[in-house]
DNA sequence: GCCAACGTTGGC
DNA sequence: GCCAACGTTGGC
C-alpha cells in the first residue's frame, strides 16, 4: 500500500465538500500534469492513502485523509469543450487525462499546517516543503504518514 | 496582489 | 532538439 497527497485550491473543492457527496466520494478530475498522472495511472491503487492538502487559501495545510476506491481511468472532462479542464489535443480515441475516486476517510480536528510542517525536521523531506515544488500529486513516505498522523490526534 | 519557480508551447 | 515566451501554481 502506497500514501499520497494531494492538493487541492480549497475554492475549486475542499475536504468538506466531500460531506455532500454520495458515500462522501468523489472523482479527482482535473489532474493536467504528467508527472501526477502517471503517479496515478501506473502507482494509485484501490486502498492507498491520501492526504488532502488545501493549497492557497488560508490556512495551507493538510486537513485529512481519503483512500482511494478506483483505480485510473479516463478523466472525460478533457473532451468538454465547456470545461475548465477540456484539453483539445485529447479525443476519445486517444484520451490524455486519467483521474481516480477517492472516498474520505477522515477530517482532522486540527489541520496540520504548512508552517508546522516547516518547523519539523520529520518531515523536511515532504514534497510540500520543497522549493517550487508544484506537483499536485505528490508520493509519501510511510514514517512522513504515520508522523503526521499522530500530529494530527 | 505580487512574483518566483516551474511546466508547456511553438518557432526555428 | 533547443530555448524563449508564455501561462500557471502557490506561498506569502
Amino acid at each position: 500500500m502506497k500514501y499520497w497527497l494531494m492538493k487541492t485550491e480549497p475554492g475549486t473543492f475542499s475536504i468538506f465538500d466531500f460531506e455532500k457527496l454520495p458515500n462522501q466520494t468523489s472523482q479527482w478530475e482535473g489532474i493536467r500534469n504528467y508527472q501526477a498522472r502517471n503517479f496515478m495511472r501506473d502507482e494509485m491503487k484501490i486502498g492507498d492513502k491520501v492526504f488532502i492538502y488545501h493549497s492557497v487559501v488560508e490556512p495551507v495545510g493538510i486537513f485529512g485523509t481519503a483512500t482511494v476506491i478506483k483505480e485510473a481511468y479516463v478523466d472525460y472532462f478533457q473532451f468538454d469543450p465547456d470545461s475548465k479542464y477540456y484539453d483539445p489535443k485529447a479525443t476519445p480515441e486517444k484520451p490524455i487525462w486519467q483521474m481516480v475516486d477517492v472516498k474520505l476517510e477522515e477530517i482532522f480536528s486540527q489541520p496540520i499546517t504548512l508552517k508546522q510542517i516547516k518547523e519539523i525536521r520529520a518531515l523536511s523531506g515532504m514534497g510540500v516543503v520543497q522549493k517550487g515544488s508544484r506537483l499536485s500529486i505528490q508520493p509519501v513516505k510511510k514514517e512522513e504518514w504515520d508522523f503526521i498522523l499522530k500530529l494530527a490526534q
